[in-house]
DNA sequence: CGTTGCATGTAAGGTGTTACATGATTAC
DNA sequence: GTAATCATGTAACACCTTACATGCAACG
């Protein structure tokens, strides 16, 4: 089985890989660093501690080796190496390996979806920190695509950095648009509370009396 | 402690404190399938494990209350109510919690980054799938937002699943910029590497020599 | 009468984080 | 000399997922 579907490494392992194959010997300290130059917009960096715990399970099972340094002085260090089998390994990974769907956690949405819990003005001022984060995502991701141009080997790299960039741009629009939205449901929300209308039930049999109404209408 | 910082609740157990704050009773199902039709679309959709697991939780600490109706029959289920601890708790959070950076995991893109283990035409592929899936993801999202229209009170979640929307249209458009970029990347890759110019030193020393230099020019 | 939906839960494991602990080296 | 950076690791635990187990009810 496990030659068949190949070793069970998780994606950070695949990302560690990744970084190997440029090859090259590096620490554990030295891929956390890259990391946070490159998988951070849009895979974020993991804890040096998984880092260290991922390069051990990988040595382990043969995907990479490492050795140790003592720099002269009393200070060592482990350097790490991608083998032929790691190699391999993310070879078939990088071609094979199913696309899966991105993941994400929203926090800022999570809070505009229980709007009603909070007032408008709190809510705006949640979406604006967020536009702020992503100017400042967007700034760093555009930072980091200009040094990756210095090297052509990069290309891809670079490519993935300037995604980055465009999504954190766009990150930003929808959060003005979202503001702009709130003022309207705002508005019809406290027209339905106040006129009387009971916050809704959310009962299971009335959402699935609305879904089958949304669903005939979408048959039509 | 407990009572100034509020008490242990994960973003999950806020959910569901949220759901319930429209004021029903409602079963763990019936809260999966509220997730299904908002929360995945920018938070993911938690397993029904999870959601029973939260739930013996919040009760436990007092934020809700639960009964169980056994309907006629012999099929039982129990009922989740909100309690007023509970509607302070998430009343406080709402208005208090800190705003967390959005997380990603962004397949796809990690494979790009990647991208010199395998063929352009694979890539292409990869990014087209991620493409199909914008899409159908945008269709779903649109589809809930219109639903939520229908109820005046779900004004914010109506407002959330237009983001939801016009996110999923920006991912598509952002695949197929990134598409684009591939061709050039891949010329500029090829030619770094037939021309005998070695795949890069990753080397910590070299990384930071070009930092400075990009951090100098941007001195300026 | 079989499939889908309703409804709940346990067990096990994986993935990841924070906090803690340690100590040398480099830069200002 | 002191702050930041380099460098590695352990322990504890939080969160979440999959797989498994169970059984009634409704629909066709």
């Amino acid at each position: 089985m496990k030659s068949a579907d190949g070793p069970n490494v998780t994606a950070t392992g695949w990302a560690l890989l990744g970084v190997l194959s440029y090859q090259d010997e590096l620490t554990g300290y030295d891929m956390k660093k890259w990391t946070e130059w490159t998988l951070r917009f849009f895979y974020g960096s993991p804890a040096y501690s998984q880092i260290y715990t991922e390069l051990k399970k990988l040595e382990n099972i043969g995907l990479v080796s490492s050795r140790v340094e003592t720099d002269g002085g009393a200070r060592s260090k482990r350097l790490y190496r991608i083998t032929e089998a790691g190699l391999d390994a993310l070879t078939t990974w990088a071609d094979q390996a199913p696309v899966d769907a991105p993941q994400l956690k929203h926090n800022p949405l999570l809070r505009v979806m229980f709007g009603h819990l909070t007032n408008p003005r709190r809510l705006k001022e949640i979406m604006q920190e967020h536009v702020a984060y992503a100017d400042r995502m967007q700034r760093e991701a555009a930072l980091d695509a200009r040094w990756a141009e210095v090297e052509p080997a990069w290309a891809y790299g670079r490519v993935a950095l300037k995604w980055a960039e465009r999504y954190y741009a766009a990150e930003r629009e929808l959060a003005l648009d979202l503001i702009k939205d709130l003022d309207e449901a705002e508005e019809s929300f406290a027209k339905a509370t106040e006129t009387g209308h009971r916050t809704p039930s959310l009962s299971r049999d009335y959402w699935y009396e609305i879904e089958r109404k949304v669903q005939a209408e979408e048959g039509e």
